[in-house]
DNA sequence: TTGCTTTTGAAACGCTTGTTTCATATAATT
DNA sequence: AATTATATGAAACAAGCGTTTCAAAAGCAA
């Protein structure tokens, strides 16, 4: 499971760590006491923190991309893709099984920027960005002007997102029972169905 | 402007410095740089750092819910009344003229919650939740479960939020020109319309 | 083996952090 | 005015931080 290679495991528990506590509140002890490894190779083969978490980051965010191959038929309905779309970032920013900490250290970066996160969005946001994209132009009339394709965007990204970011404060709004029953299909299924209303589809 | 009292001026100091910074980040020596009092005023007045954090959390949202006083003539059309909370909503995250450190203070807290977390929501969320789903009760049909009208409002303060949160992203992805055009009132208008169709208004 | 490079380990170095100390200044009280 | 309580200031503290050092170990070519 765990690589042999120290700069694998660095870059995986640095993850971990980076994701949970940010790039302040991380510190190298703690992730190279996760990876198993002499504080010495942070500098051996990173230079220092910084260049760590920036190749953490994008190795997450590699990672991250390799399962986002949503591939349709031709001629699938543009209602049907957004489904499985916003299924699937659901399941991704929600399901625990996961490796969570991969979207949770996206997120941090998405929210609280740093150098890594220009690059970021070149590799990561903007592709996917443009899946998006293409479907709602396919669902709204034609000659929709570019802003309103991405605001539109924004509404829906917007929907999934909260239930990642604002997690502590739903649990707290519902309570706990009420929350557990939130399960990713359910909300999925919800913000389709808003959002093709309220395109209008 | 600025208070005299030292508890004060630590407070205003430490709201903008923990927003910008967050919690690990801040450092009390910012803080009272900023505030133009002696380190030791902190431990006088506050115990410590993390109880002259919790002090300033309440603090920021105490003054925050002082203008939140949205009071529509009886007989206003919910549609009216959603539009009016979602323009306000929109003003307080994003307008930079205003104190912005509260929101961002608050939103910071929301998304990596720490002990003043609970009393937040009870203090801050919670009021205007109430607001936003007594609407959202006018809006949907009678009967509608409880349930559906937490998701609903969720979708409103999703998309709303989004703005506040992905800035960073937001503006690296629309580019610099397109994204000063993106004014509060527009947004508002925009996610005001795409609700009311997508509630079949 | 020998000699060289690459990798690891334990320790220490500065530096910054939150916190404390204590002497002094200011205000309040009697 | 004298005395006590309150507030401030400058300095230092101990702990934790990122980073560096350097010698020993491991790998590898000749």
């Amino acid at each position: 499971m765990t690589p042999e290679n120290p700069r694998e495991r660095l870059l995986e528990a640095a993850g971990e760590i980076f994701a949970e506590k940010g790039f302040k509140g991380a510190t190298v002890r703690d992730i190279i006491d996760r990876a198993g490894v002499n504080i010495a190779a942070v500098n051996y083969y990173f230079r220092d923190k910084k260049s760590l978490y920036i190749e953490t980051v994008k190795h997450a965010a590699c990672g991250e991309s390799e399962d986002a191959h949503l591939a349709w038929a031709p001629g699938t309905p543009p209602a049907e893709k957004l489904r499985d779309l916003i299924r699937f970032q659901l399941l991704k920013l929600l399901d625990p099984s996961r490796p969570a900490w991969l979207s949770r250290l996206i997120m941090r970066e998405l929210t609280q920027p740093s150098a890594a996160c220009a690059e970021l969005v070149r590799e990561y946001i903007e592709p996917r960005s443009k899946v998006l994209l293409g479907i709602l132009r396919e669902l709204l009339p034609p000659g929709t002007p570019r802003r309103k394709l991405y605001l539109t965007a924004f509404s829906i990204v917007g929907q999934c997102h909260f239930y990642c970011s604002h997690k502590p404060i739903i649990r707290l709004l519902l309570g706990e029972d009420e929350y557990q029953r939130l399960d990713p299909a359910t909300l999925a299924e919800h913000i389709t169905q808003f959002t093709l209303r309220a395109l209008g589809a």
